[in-house]
DNA sequence: GACAGATAGTTAGGCGCCATATCATAAGAC
DNA sequence: GTCTTATGATATGGCGCCTAACTATCTGTC
């Protein structure tokens, strides 16, 4: 039952005929990573069959209940990913008549993107199938696990290159105040 | 300091809103994302500077100290990758002069990759600083740490699908022997 | 020795994501 | 009122990955 990826394992294996010192965190490091692989994998193929990426997905639910919708450039804030991708979600999404896009009226650079009732129905059903599922993954963990793996991974996740500037960006601010 | 992602961040306040159950376990899950690709664009970032990508990184190291070279089909298997996607990435690898590839005497489907002495070099160089890398991203990890995480991570990987088949095929063959 | 089926590599087309560049419109400075 | 600058959205082109289809070659069978 292995759970690292090929690729992982065979640089596992070429740090070790090296004795390149400890490969006890590379091992670790990798099996963080399969353990995220797997569940994207889980989850793209949760919502291949309705048409939807997790891209498309996440659009969904944050126009989910805004009858007046929701501009192309707040959907890529809110989602986090650049306003060019948007555009090529939304493109999608609209040939596959989950929801429409109509322009402005205050203001005419401005597109307006609204759910469609099948739009508006997929969001509703597949959030809740959805949460279900991610909450399943963590099936029989107890309070005391959820701390301690989130502690550890909180730790590793302070030596990226992001968490680092998190750290210092945090203790700036602390200065300031 | 959120380490959580934008978009997961509104799918919790949602499911809050919502009221549904526990999102404890929809926190985690996100966390362990959330390293994880964070864990991938720090790679990106430095495999950029050479041209590489985490994908051709992986070509290199098993083409690595191989001179008689690999084809491209053992080499999808090793990384683990369709032999579609080694084609393109070996395009790129050619082109930036990393390998040759170069037709086989004995079976002329085959076509065999070798390195160049710049990939020579590349492999060489970026293995040692990658490993060490990976390596300081669990800096300050004692292996009471690293069972605990490891443990932990099995646990979730388990309820994944791609985890849930591994234990079945694994109970099979148990049976069979 | 011809022929079916396996195997090797590539091509074509798609997806999701990105960065960069482009174009329309709006808002503020003077 | 014009002119710069900021802000919309999109287009273009790239990357890594996929599946499916294609061509060339090899192998085993009759």
């Amino acid at each position: 039952m292995e759970i690292l990826e090929q690729k992982h394992l065979a640089l596992i294996d070429e740090a070790e005929r090296r004795g390149d010192g400890p490969t006890a965190n590379l091992r670790l490091c990798f099996e963080v990573i399969a353990l995220a692989a797997a569940i994207d994998r889980d989850c793209a193929a949760r919502l291949a069959p309705h048409n939807l990426s997790e891209g498309k997905f996440v659009l969904l639910f944050l126009l989910h209940q805004l009858p007046d919708g929701l501009s192309p450039h707040e959907l890529a804030d809110r989602a986090g990913v650049t306003r060019a991708t948007v555009t090529g979600l939304l493109d999608g999404l609209e040939r596959d008549g989950f929801l429409a896009r109509q322009q402005s009226k205050d203001d005419r650079r401005k597109v307006l993107v609204r759910l469609s009732p099948k739009g508006e129905d997929a969001a509703r059903e597949l959030f809740d199938t959805h949460t279900r599922w991610i909450a399943s993954l963590f099936a029989g963990f107890d309070e005391s696990d959820r701390q301690t793996l989130s502690t550890l991974i909180q730790r590793a996740w302070r030596n990226t290159d992001g968490g680092r500037k998190a750290v210092q960006t945090k203790a700036a601010s602390e200065i300031t105040q």
